[in-house]
DNA sequence: ACAAAAGTGTTGTTAGTACACCCATGA
DNA sequence: TCATGGGTGTACTAACAACACTTTTGT
C-alpha cells in the first residue's frame, strides 16, 4: 500500500434513510426500534453500516431491505453527516438518503422484525430520536418541500389511479398548508402529465371524484431535461 | 466497544473541494497537482483526509488551507461519492464540498506549493483529472446553475462594488448563455438588493458604469427565509 | 330535502419577453 | 468624429391570485 494511505485513520461509515409515506390524509416517516445493544429503546431511522465493495446508495437500500423487507425503493442522497459527537460510541459519518412511497402500496410488505412504525410528522415533536436523526428528518423535509415545488414528484407518493382532491391534499400535507382547489386543479391540469379516467373514486364522497393516472411518457421528457427551466427563471 | 460496533469494516473518508472563480469574464476552477506518489502528474480538486475529531466541513476548510493558503471560504457540502472502485489504491468514500470566490480577492493569497492553478471551464474537456473528479465538477456547475438561479448567489464572486455589465457577464458565465442588458438590469434591480453608489468604474470602457454595492441587511433577511417562496412557486 | 364533497370561469394584477435608440467619453 | 460600451422605455403576452356558485348523490 501507499506510504500516503497507509496511516490515514478509517472511520466507520453508516447510513441512515428517512422514509416518507402517505396515507391519503397524512405525510408519515417511518421509523424502526432496533434489538441492538445501545439505546434498544429508542426510535430511528434505518441505519446500518458501510460493507466493503458495496455502493453507498446499494448499502442504503439493502439496509432498508433488512430492517423493513422493503426493496426496489428509490431513495436519493441527502446529506453527510459527520460531527466527530454524533455517535458516542465511536466516530462515525453518517450519509442519509431519503425516498417516498405509498403507504398503502407497502404496507402489507413491510416486515415488523424490527418494530417498523409510521409516525405522523406532528407526532415526532414528543418523540426522542436516535442521534442526529432529528436534523436529518428537518434536513429531508426541507428537500421534499423544495422538490415538491419543481416537479409534480408527488405522484409518486399516490396509487396509480388517484384524484384531484387526494394529490390537493398530500400537497397540503408536505407544505402545511391549504389551496385553492380552483387554481390547483387548473395549475395541475395545465402540464397535462394527467390522463382522466372514465372511473369515478366512489365511497369516499356521496359524488364521487372522477380518477387520472400520470402520462408516465411524458412525465420523464419532461423532468430529465432540467435545462430549459433554468436560464429565464431566473433572469 | 459495543460488539455491534466492533466488526465493522472501518473505511477512508476524504474530503475533495470545487472552488469556483470569477475573474471578471470568465468562470474558473481552481485544481492543484499535488507532490503525492500516486498520479504524480494529474490534476485533481482540493483533496485530503479526514482525521479523527474533526467536523466534515472543517476538514475541508482544512485540506483547502494547507493546499492553497486560502482560509474563511464558505464551503458548501455538495454529495457523497462512495464507488468502491473510486479510488483503485483503496476504498474511499469522498465528501465533495464547493464553493465561489473572487479570483482577484485571493490571487495574492493563494500559495503555489503544490502547483494550485486557475483553470478556465473549457479548457477542462482535454485535461485528465484524478479519479471521478470529473463527475464531482459535473454535478457542482449544476448546483452552481440551480442556486444562481433561486438566490443572486452572484454576488458573492464579484468584488464589493461592481457594476451591472460585470454582474450580467458573471450569470452569463454562470449559465453559459447572454441575457438582453434591458431586462437583465430591471429583474436585479428589481429586487433592491442593491445599493446605487455615486462613483463610476473607470478605464474598463470609455463612459464608465456606475458602481453597485449589495445592501447586506436586505439580502440576509430576504435568503433567510426560504419559506415564503415555496408554496405558491408551484401551486 | 339536505349535507358533503366535486367541479368549474372570470377578472384584475403581476411578471416576463422582445425589441432599438441615445448617451458619454477616450482615442 | 467615431468607436465602444452604458443606460433606458414600451407594448405584448402569459402566469398567478382571488373569488362563489352549481352539480351529484347517499342518507
Amino acid at each position: 500500500m501507499l506510504e500516503e494511505y497507509r496511516y490515514q485513520t478509517r472511520c466507520l461509515v453508516a447510513l441512515d434513510s428517512i422514509i416518507f409515506g402517505f396515507d391519503g390524509d397524512e405525510l408519515k416517516l417511518l421509523l424502526v426500534r432496533r434489538g441492538v445493544e445501545a439505546n434498544r429503546e429508542t426510535w430511528s431511522l434505518m441505519g446500518g453500516w458501510l460493507q466493503p465493495g458495496e455502493g453507498l446508495g446499494q448499502a442504503a437500500s439493502r439496509i432498508l431491505y433488512e430492517l423493513t423487507n422493503l426493496t426496489n425503493i428509490y431513495l436519493e442522497q441527502l446529506y453527510s453527516f459527520g460531527d466527530p459527537q454524533r455517535d458516542p460510541v465511536e466516530r462515525t459519518v453518517s450519509i442519509a438518503y431519503f425516498a417516498l412511497i405509498n403507504v398503502a402500496d407497502y404496507e402489507q410488505k413491510i416486515s415488523h422484525t424490527y418494530d417498523a412504525h409510521w409516525f405522523s410528522l406532528n407526532q415526532l415533536d414528543g418523540l426522542d430520536l436516535l442521534f442526529d436523526h432529528k436534523a436529518m428528518i428537518e434536513l429531508a423535509i426541507e428537500k421534499l418541500r423544495y422538490k415538491a415545488s419543481q416537479h409534480p414528484i408527488g405522484f409518486e407518493l399516490l396509487p396509480e389511479k388517484f384524484t384531484i382532491p387526494q394529490l390537493q391534499k398530500l400537497y397540503e400535507a408536505i407544505f402545511a398548508t391549504s389551496f385553492d382547489k380552483r387554481n390547483f386543479s387548473r395549475k395541475i391540469l395545465s402540464t397535462s402529465l394527467l390522463v382522466k379516467l372514465k372511473e369515478k373514486q366512489k365511497g369516499y364522497s356521496k359524488k364521487g371524484a372522477f380518477l387520472y393516472s400520470v402520462d408516465t411518457e411524458k412525465y420523464q421528457k419532461q423532468f430529465n431535461s432540467f435545462l430549459n427551466f433554468i436560464p429565464n427563471s431566473f433572469i
